[in-house]
DNA sequence: ACGCGCCCATACGGAACGGTATGGATGCCG
DNA sequence: CGGCATCCATACCGTTCCGTATGGGCGCGT
């Protein structure tokens, strides 16, 4: 033993480290890995689904840990919902920022996006925090937020397409309930062709009439 | 007594049954109430707060009623899903009858009927029952038999307009994922004027083009 | 080697809820 | 009057949570 011991015992828990580390990809949480985890839950069963206990498991440790990252609950739920309003507000600029001439472009990109079928768990989660704002003023004031900085920043693509000004802003809201809407609706029972109707619909919302 | 006495103690029973259904309006419970009760929960908590204790003591009665009523609260559940289907498919028909001529205002009536604003209620039981879709297979089916029944009365609106098949079939679409969309937003820090953009948005897609 | 801070496990109390068992009240009917 | 069915109250058990208290392992600096 003694002093290689020691040593070695150092270089050996820096290996088994390492190895769990790429294993389990973390050997020991923080903050950030409990808010992404609650983001999955959040996607899959609501905010209602967001128990302190059954996010522990999924992170196979136990609830001790969650109360030394947290103060409670709330606390999570907090970081939850800034990690939600940050990387919305990050994502509306890059989504809405258009090379001069290829606006329209861009809004049909806008929707494709927010399309449930091309980022199933993004709308999941965008559903998830809605319904959470119906029973949480603070969540609401969030919400208001995001929608405002969404439709100002859509509005001005339409804008720039030459669309004048109050139907910009009707379009942009048109656009936006839409995505949403439809990522609510079950229509394969509607139609064999449900993805032509999309695009048709997209042309409807983007296209200004004559166009 | 006798038979005067019974006689006096039947009709005695009566009316003092009367009157207790004129001042709690019920005397005695069944399935109907408990599922009335429960349309008011799920509106406003969604079917995550359809807790059996919990309709009990707005019922003002305790579970012993509940479980002689319902075998458990997944036939609760499954009551509520039938009474929201058929109403839905009731009002379907009633909403999207039009007489001659009068299609398209007919659609502006469905767009009203959908606002959030005039129908508060009625949507966010809408929007339960969608939330409620998306961890339940059986909810998914009926949602999906409603959403059908929907578009279909309403493209015929649009065919009736003279509008072509499949832009019907986008315009019906639109229609329905606005109006759901819609609701979920929260848009009074985009416009002052937001009720002058909704009129502006029911006209897009309710004319078509050039009209 | 020792102490200290970081991170987590364990154990506990309490509340809310689903479901069952059982008894009680009431009305009806012979 | 007595028996039966309807409808609900009460008591109880098991589970799942939230939150707290406490202790223990482990690294790291001195």
């Amino acid at each position: 033993m003694g002093a290689y011991g020691s040593v070695w015992e150092h270089f050996l828990s820096i290996l088994l480290r390492m190895d769990d580390t790429v294993r389990k990809s973390r050997i020991q949480l923080d903050r950030d890995a409990w808010i992404e985890q609650a983001f999955d839950v959040l996607a899959q069963d609501g905010v209602a689904g967001l128990r302190v206990e059954v996010l522990a498991k999924k992170l196979k440790v136990t609830k001790g840990s969650f109360y030394w990252h947290f103060k409670d609950r709330q606390d999570l739920l907090d970081g939850v919902l800034e990690a939600w309003r940050d990387s919305r507000i990050r994502d509306i600029v890059k989504q809405t920022r258009a090379r001069p001439g290829e606006e329209l472009q861009q809004l049909y990109h806008v929707i494709d996006v927010y399309s449930a079928s091309r980022n199933r768990k993004g709308m999941l989660i965008e559903l998830a925090v809605r319904e959470w704002a119906k029973r949480d003023a603070v969540v609401a004031g969030v919400v208001r937020e995001v929608d405002t900085k969404r439709l100002e920043h859509a509005r001005s693509l339409f804008l720039a397409c030459g669309v004048p000004m109050q139907e910009a802003s009707s379009r942009c809201m048109l656009l936006y309930a839409y995505v949403f809407g439809i990522s609510l609706m079950i229509c394969d029972g509607f139609s064999n062709e449900v993805e032509l109707l999309k695009a048709d619909i997209a042309d409807l919302i983007a296209k200004a009439r004559g166009q």
